[in-house]
RNA sequence: GGGAGUUUAGCUCAGCUGGUUCAGAGCACCUGCCUUACAAGCAGGGGGUCACUGGUUCGAACCCAGUAACUCCCA
């Protein structure tokens, strides 16, 4: 059977996939075992795959596989979120697009196309994330708008409700002018902007003096109804409680004072207008002050405003501006820098506003929240998040989560003509309620327009993906998860919100262990983004570099935590290591075994004795790097592994003479570890693991590596791994004295060594066979005309060639010498500082003792080489 | 404005309790090789003011103080 010298992923990943689909090794139902359980952070349900999904699946991908090896039940439940906002607009865009209005729709109308659109691109992505190798158990797979998860929902909210958490309230919020909807604090992103600091002059009431207010928002003027002073401003002090005059609205309004005001920005004249900014509203309500809500639900300017009615905001500012100049009212206008709050979705600035939303109170809730993450019943991988985790939920303020739009969970509240409200699930329960509520009334109920925040059901995924609120059969198995990998983003959007209802609705943790990953960002360190074009399609790479390759790309530099510079050269970089792995396999299946070969060489024996002890070790070490969520670091041990360990000094070792086979001992030796390292690498390159484990051996129908024993380490003898050292020095030794003196592999030398230094160490037939040495020596005392080099305190030497060059040598030894002398003169420095020895512990003392030692051994034998040579 | 973090090789990052010949890894780079698995490879090699300044200590990349630059989060 002829086998490709490159590894070709395309086959083996349908063949593979498709395999592991049809015998249901993702499928979990619960039994003995202990569950091992990922929640997967739903993704958009009409998205497509980006590459933050990639590194997030990977890794998630990773931990799932290596659970379900080490004998867990393994359940990764995939799904996606209806993304209320997101999809509403795409939706919004694709029929302005058809020429039709949302406006002009009915609601039932509106979602008819909304679910149209979901069926059409829903689960794309899920489609996607088959390629990349991700072992979802599909059976599971959720969103968050089927039925039984809306009712969840919906409870959810009715039962807060009831608890007195969840209040309806006239708020200052986030208002999206072009979503027309409200945000909550999380979904505004603020962003540097250079705008203008205009100063105003509000005329005092019956006196020529005027006072001047900054604002960098003059159309919001229109709204004003007091202006505020800080009470210890001696400039202000005699016009407290007067009245000044909102210039060109010509409305009176009081003089407030108030420390909340600072004298130092601007003139130290504040203008308030309680509809329209958080701190404003909040003086409104302290003094009462009348409230005039002066902009429409799309930015223009309300009939409120009483003047440039219909206009939009900025138009507004830029004319407001002129005519208050030519009122000779605008004092200055000066450039400003300033933070301007934008729309994370519709990217339009936000417009704080006035308005009825319903609230989550979050004060109570949060508490066990925050305490369980801070005393790592929750651990956080880095644990550096803990410390915005902290901030965040000691400050949290209330979750608005009323959005006005028509895709997503409607609001289960009723309201009577006459505007009392009943939450119920049910027009009918609300209808039973308003009859004892409310018995005079005989009018209808009529349901909240707006929908819940995408979150409000988001925050229940790990519990409601089992049913947990409506049966104990999965939930109880399943819950609480292991591990949640996701995006430190939506730490606050989401992760600390699942915390809140696990506690709320489990009274206990969502999730153990929370790894955040990086944002994935190009080489040049900007975020990948549509509009930069600079974001690889996933799927194009997945056919350049093979799913492996990529996988292996992706997990290559991302520390938890750390953002990721892609470079599609790490792509390049895993696609090699599989065709590494690939021709390793090549090269063990080349050979074949000789059952007839009893002997195995002794160069083979020590391989064996030590790639087993090698395995045992890097074995602790990936168990210790997966404990910490080091993938990285687990996969650059089995890179290192594989490549240095197993291909470069293994087979190297147990490499049979041309044309022959391999003896029976060593053969199955050899399978058995490839085996192993197969294990070890089938979480970060699940097909070409599987396609050669598959063809290494016979395997019966069923049988798969995926669901193969993770291996257990065993202790072995250390003394075959401090051997290996002074073993490969060896080796190097002799290649490097065949390099630097032109002597060919093929050329086989001799080599010679003292009787004085003692025995030959049990790597030494691994020494002859693979410095391609004929015979070894034993010299009573040192063979004149040799090349020489030490290797721990042992000379070792080959006799010379007629390429010999003795400057070069006596250069070369030169050299050593000065670096050793250098370094004694150090080791001496130290030795003779009183303090060190006194202070030092015994330990450390002793190292350097022996360090002394050896740096004079080695002179003696460098300066007796040099003396050798001069002759 | 408030908070957190980062700074080690050309790049991305390790360096765990201050002490091992400790200054490391991978990639990139340089030199030589188509050596009977792999040129997507093999063998060898160069490369550092551990951001800066001071302090603590017998001993500092690591601890402390200050300075600078960058990043993120929050308002």
């Amino acid at each position: 059977m002829e086998i490709p010298s490159k590894y070709e992923p395309q086959s083996a990943e349908a063949k593979w996939y498709a395999y592991w689909l049809e015998k249901g090794f993702f499928n979990s139902v619960p039994d003995d075992r202990p569950a091992y359980t990922i929640v997967i952070p739903p993704p958009n349900v009409t998205g497509v795959l980006h590459m933050g999904h990639m590194l997030n699946n990977t890794i998630q991908d990773v931990l799932i596989r290596r659970a379900r090896m080490r004998g867990y039940n393994a359940c990764w439940v995939p799904g996606t979120d209806h993304a209320s906002i997101a999809t509403e607009a795409k939706v919004v865009q694709k029929l302005r697009a058809e020429g039709v209005k949302k406006s002009d729709l009915s609601r039932e109308a509106f979602l008819e196309h909304a679910w149209e659109w979901t069926h059409k691109h829903g689960g794309i992505i899920l489609e996607q994330l088959k390629k990349l190798g991700a072992s979802c158990d599909w059976n599971r797979t959720r969103f968050t708008m089927d039925e039984k998860y809306y009712e969840a929902v919906i409870d959810t909210f009715v039962d807060l409700y009831n608890k007195g958490r969840i209040y309806r309230g006239e708020r200052i919020i986030n208002w999206d002018p072009a979503a027309k909807t409200a945000l909550s604090d999380e979904e505004v992103i603020y962003k540097d902007v250079q705008s203008h600091l205009y100063h105003l002059k509000y005329q005092v009431v019956g006196s020529n003096e005027f006072i001047v207010v900054a604002t960098t928002r003059p159309e919001t003027i229109l709204g004003d109804t007091a202006v505020c002073v800080n009470p210890k401003d001696e400039r202000y002090k005699h016009l407290h409680g007067k009245k000044v005059m909102v210039p060109l609205v010509n409305r009176v309004v009081t003089i407030i004072a108030d420390d909340y005001v600072d004298m130092e920005f601007g003139t130290g004249c504040l203008k308030v207008t309680p509809a329209h900014d958080m701190n404003d509203f909040m003086l409104g309500q302290k003094y009462q002050l009348e409230i005039i809500n002066m902009m429409n639900d799309d930015g223009t300017v309300s009939e409120a405003g009483g003047m440039y009615i219909g206009q939009d905001r900025f138009a507004v500012r830029k004319q407001i501006a002129l005519d208050l100049d030519a009122a000779g009212l605008l004092i200055k206008q000066e450039p400003y820098s300033n933070k301007v709050g934008y729309s994370e979705r519709t990217d339009v600035v936000i417009e704080p506003r006035l308005s009825m939303q319903w609230f989550v109170d979050m004060k109570e809730l949060s508490k066990p929240a925050l305490e369980n993450v801070m005393n790592d019943n929750i651990k956080f991988f880095p644990p550096k998040f803990k410390n915005s985790y902290k901030h965040w939920m000691e400050n949290i303020k209330d979750w608005c989560i009323s959005r006005q739009l028509w895709w997503g969970h409607q609001i289960p509240a009723y309201y009577t003509e006459d505007g009392n409200w009943i939450v119920a699930k049910s027009l009918e329960e609300a209808q039973e309620k308003c009859k004892s509520q409310y018995p005079e009334y005989t009018g209808g109920l009529k349901q909240d327009e707006d929908v819940l925040d995408t979150w409000f059901s988001s925050w229940l995924w790990p519990i409601a993906v089992f049913d947990g609120f409506y049966s104990e059969d999965e939930v109880s198995y399943y819950y609480p998860t292991a591990d949640l990998v996701t995006a430190p983003e939506i730490m606050f959007f989401w992760v600390a919100r699942m915390i809140i209802a696990g506690y709320e609705y489990r009274d206990e943790l969502p999730f153990r262990n929370v790894y955040y990953t990086g944002i994935v960002r190009d080489k040049q360190g900007r975020k990948m983004s549509k509009s930069l074009g600079n974001s690889p399609d996933p799927l194009v790479l997945i056919d350049q570099y093979g799913a492996d390759g990529v996988r292996v790309g992706m997990l290559l530099s991302s520390p938890a935590g750390n953002d990721l510079l892609f470079d599609e050269s790490l792509c390049e970089q895993g696609r090699n290591f599989a065709n590494k792995i690939w021709n390793a396999f090549r090269l063990v299946n080349g050979w074949g075994q000789n059952t007839e070969k009893a002997q195995p060489r002794g160069s083979a024996v020590v391989a064996v004795q030590w790639m087993n002890a090698r395995l045992n070790q890097v074995i602790d070490q990936l168990n210790d790097d997966y404990d910490k969520f080091r993938m990285n670091e687990a996969l650059m041990n089995t890179y290192k592994l594989v490549w240095d360990d197993f291909c470069a000094w293994y087979l190297e070792m147990v490499k049979p003479p041309y044309g022959e086979k391999l003896d029976e001992e060593t053969y199955s030796a050899t399978i058995e570890i490839f085996e192993k390292i197969l294990t070890l690498l089938h979480p970060f390159m699940p097909f070409l693991s599987e396609e050669i484990w598959q063809t290494i051996r016979d395997r019966k129908e069923g049988e798969s590596l995926c669901v193969a024993q993770w291996p257990t380490s065993y202790s072995t003898d250390g003394e075959w791994l401090d051997g290996f050292e002074a073993f490969t020095e060896t080796v190097i030794g002799i290649r490097n004295i065949r390099k630097d003196n032109a002597i060919a592999n093929k050329e086989k030398l001799v080599l010679k060594v003292l009787s004085q230094d003692g025995g030959l160490s049990a790597y030494h037939a691994a020494v002859e066979h693979l410095g391609n040495i004929e015979a070894t020596e034993m010299c009573n005392e040192k063979p004149a005309g040799c090349y020489s080099f030490i290797v721990k305190g042992r000379e070792f030497f080959i006799p010379f060639t007629e390429k010999f060059d003795v400057g070069a040598e006596l250069k070369k030894l030169g050299e050593e010498l000065n670096y050793t002398e250098d370094f004694l003169s150090k080791v001496r420095l130290k030795l003779q500082n009183e303090r060190f020895v006194s202070n030092a512990p015994q330990q450390v003392l002793d190292l350097e003792r022996k360090k002394e030692e050896d740096a004079l051994h080695k002179i003696t034998l460098l300066k007796t080489q040099i003396a050798a040579l001069g002759k």
